[in-house]
DNA sequence: TTATTGTCGACTAAATTAGTAGACTTTAAA
DNA sequence: TTTAAAGTCTACTAATTTAGTCGACAATAA
């Protein structure tokens, strides 16, 4: 399970990748658009500038913008930024990598060469999914249901 | 992420897969074995007769033991026995399905379909991933390192 | 100089996780 | 028929995580 944070972060992202020219968009126009809580949205979005994945402009007319290009950003990247780990167990997170302490060896558990399975399936897929994509399958779907 | 409930549950499986024509196990000495915490593991071991994939027996002579067969015994239902979904998020659960608040389409929703491609993947390895394979793969891999 | 907009630190309620404790019930064997 | 061996049931708890909120503050454009 991911958690609300990244949910909305990435929600935030194709928000912003929508934006005509990289426009900055006032948090409470992205919670608005977005239907997010705006108060938490303010940490979320911190949290995707300290990353260096957004960058913001105080004052009239500032706001929050990409830093990076929307193709560039992927989901995977998020996940990491606000969640953590990806696996399914310490054992086998590549950036949160944690030993069990029931584990007697490591090396030949089969339980954690079935989880690298599952983590390397969903790397595969998050990693290749970008901001950009997200943005596009949503236009797609919704010019779909307008037929 | 999956919690310790599950894997020490996946463990405890695994031993009991091992015991010769399925004898009746202690929890003790599954415990002792897979060096797990005994009193935590007993509500497991509940959990998981409750849920028909063990059985029990009191008294002396007593224990547990497999009530299917250890290469039915799919970790996807395991998982789904003591942790619940395996989805990223709830509106994508199959079994625990929940609407997300924010969310105005969730037919168009992008995200949702890349974490419908992240839930199927997990669920074709898991599902064909039985108790069998485990400990089979387990003998396979102390072997290895023995030779 | 002032209105606008993001930033920072502290706080909180509720849920989940990872257990533990003790009394109780069932059953096999002496 | 008693007793020891096992599992069962209910309740409790400490620590952590989640999903936020609040208010004061800092930077900037007009």
């Amino acid at each position: 399970m991911i958690t609300k944070k990244t949910k909305y972060a990435i929600k935030a992202l194709i928000a912003l990748a929508g934006s005509k020219d990289n426009k900055p968009m006032l948090i409470a126009e992205i919670a608005n658009q977005e239907n997010l809580p705006k108060r938490f949205l303010e940490s979320i979005l911190l949290d995707l500038k300290r990353a260096k994945v957004l960058n913001s402009k105080m004052g009239a007319g500032g706001g929050y913008f990409l830093m990076q290009n929307s193709d560039e950003i992927k989901v995977l990247e998020i996940i990491r930024i606000l969640d953590g780990p990806i696996a399914l167990y310490p054992c086998v997170s590549i950036n949160f990598y944690q030993r069990c302490e029931e584990c007697k060896d490591e090396l030949t558990c089969s339980i954690r060469k079935m989880m690298q399975k599952v983590r390397d399936a969903s790397i595969d897929i998050l990693g290749n999914t970008s901001i950009a994509d997200l943005l596009k399958k949503e236009v797609e779907m919704e010019n779909e249901n307008n037929e």
